[in-house]
DNA sequence: GGTTGATTGTTTCCTGGTTGACAATTGCTC
DNA sequence: GAGCAATTGTCAACCAGGAAACAATCAACC
């Protein structure tokens, strides 16, 4: 049994989008393995560094495309690991989350591999189709 | 508490492109839920078209990056769905997965709307820069 | 030709994530 | 103010997928 399917540039390109995004979560998941996290905590501290204050835990989750529920699990993670404290504030209803001193010492002890390893995987295009793919991956998604 | 980090090009690019798989891979489930299916199911069966012949439940797993205990319960389902058939060979280790004409016409019937979806998804970009995206993605993963 | 090592598929257990229900809180409306 | 919808975080139940252990089978080698 077959199906005579004709080529088609955009579901050919959405494949390959998707496996090498599948490809990519692996083997980064793998490497956060390694400290007891998975890339999405690391995201979190990535995101609370980036923030300059503390976000709430919705707000976490709108940035990575995660569910409210699944960030009451990363935090609590990271919490215990000292890396993230919950702050309360003016509405009773959130939870604060800031980065503390060690989440912050985490960071920068890790960031060396963390960006060696993007710049390996990376390393099979020029500066210049790096930043011709940044630009359509921006432009697909955002545009 | 705030760690200086430097914009690195590599990164930024790695960062959108998981981030870019990992939406595409939930609209894509979402999708596929509607008849009952994982992507990873549908996948099965695009692979089995797109082989010619019937092929083992590991080779199946090696071209769609999954495990082979992962795919003992796609195929479970859709041979429990008729759309896939398992043969004995020669080697009595072996199941031989092939397509039925169940299979054959769920893709067929499906396949308008499974690609209507992908030039949905690429519509923001031009014809030009769909190729250079897949010629990119190529290069990154195979090259 | 029997033994040993590799391959294939299945089963069991575990993990990361989602959904849906729930409680607490807030803000809006009358 | 009382009531009511919306928001936030948490919890319980469920699901897809991976890792490891296992059985069956094959291949290679002495």
């Amino acid at each position: 049994m077959k199906v005579k399917i004709p080529q088609n540039m955009a579901e050919l390109t959405l494949l390959r989008l998707m496996r090498a995004g599948d490809r990519l979560w692996r083997a980064s998941d793998e490497r956060f393995g390694r400290w007891g996290l998975t890339d999405n905590h690391y995201n979190v501290l990535r995101i609370l560094n980036g923030a300059n204050e503390a976000l709430s835990q919705i707000e976490i989750g709108r940035r990575m495309l995660s569910s409210r529920a699944n960030i009451t699990k990363l935090i609590d993670l990271l919490e215990e690991r000292k890396f993230v404290k919950r702050l309360s504030c003016g509405d009773r209803r959130v939870n604060l989350v800031a980065l503390t001193e060690d989440g912050a010492k985490f960071i920068a002890e890790t960031l060396a591999e963390v960006v060696g390893h993007a710049e390996e995987v990376m390393k099979p295009l020029t500066r210049q189709e790096l930043k011709t793919l940044a630009a359509l991956l921006h432009k697909l998604t955002e545009g």
